[in-house]
DNA sequence: ACCTATTTGTCCGTATGTATG
DNA sequence: CCATACATACGGACAAATAGG
């Protein structure tokens, strides 16, 4: 996993690191039982505190995207793949709605339709 | 508001901070747009850490019980007062229940009958 | 418009505890 | 029993937003 920070940026590293991670969960580059790399490790190879990964890693797992054991690490939840995927529907449909010329209104009032059923 | 932390607990300091805190805010001795005493501030007088209890306040703040901001403090939200009165009703529901000798079960089938109305 | 005090936000460093494997 | 890695707590520093004069 490849991840750059930018010190120099307004937002935070700690931010900059969950935005990072949360991405290449979404994208699928990182699947479910994967781990992530020990937070001590990573803020080594970035240079920054340890706390500042652990503190982008406890969000992620607030946002139930990640598990954090002792001993084990961050691993990816089955969760956050599943989201993974829901997003790659999600990315068809606006790809499909802008083809035809559908305004963004009309698609979240089919989304919410859909739901509603 | 009087707080009293046990350093020797298992329970983790900062975590008894949210439960006092929330304590105090579902009992109602705490209302919507109260300010809580400043991170630091508290964290002297209980001597601890001043991180502790701001780790407290966010996670209060995670929970939507208050609001946190610079320079301002932390503001008890008008959804936890809410929410404390929510819980009034909850007690004298639970009361009621048992004042008549109806079982636990029987109330939550009857608040989920009500709820799918 | 300016300045100052207050207070949270972030980051660094360090140390110790504790569950996992 | 031992190494790993997160969890908590301490301490210190500076930034940034807010409120008030």
């Amino acid at each position: 996993m490849i991840i750059r920070i930018d010190p120099a940026s307004a937002t935070p590293i700690f931010e900059q690191l969950v935005r990072a991670v949360r991405g290449e969960i979404l994208a699928g580059r990182l699947a479910a039982g994967e781990r992530l790399p020990a937070a001590r490790e990573l803020a080594d190879s970035l240079e920054v505190n340890g706390h500042t990964v652990l503190h982008a890693y406890q969000t992620l797992r607030d946002e139930g995207l990640v598990e954090l054991r002792r001993g084990r690490g961050a691993v990816v939840t089955s969760a956050a793949t599943e989201l993974a995927e829901l997003r790659r529907h999600a990315v068809d449909l606006v790809v499909a709605a802008r083809e035809r010329g559908i305004t963004p209104d009309a698609v979240l009032a089919l989304v919410r339709e859909e739901l509603s059923r």
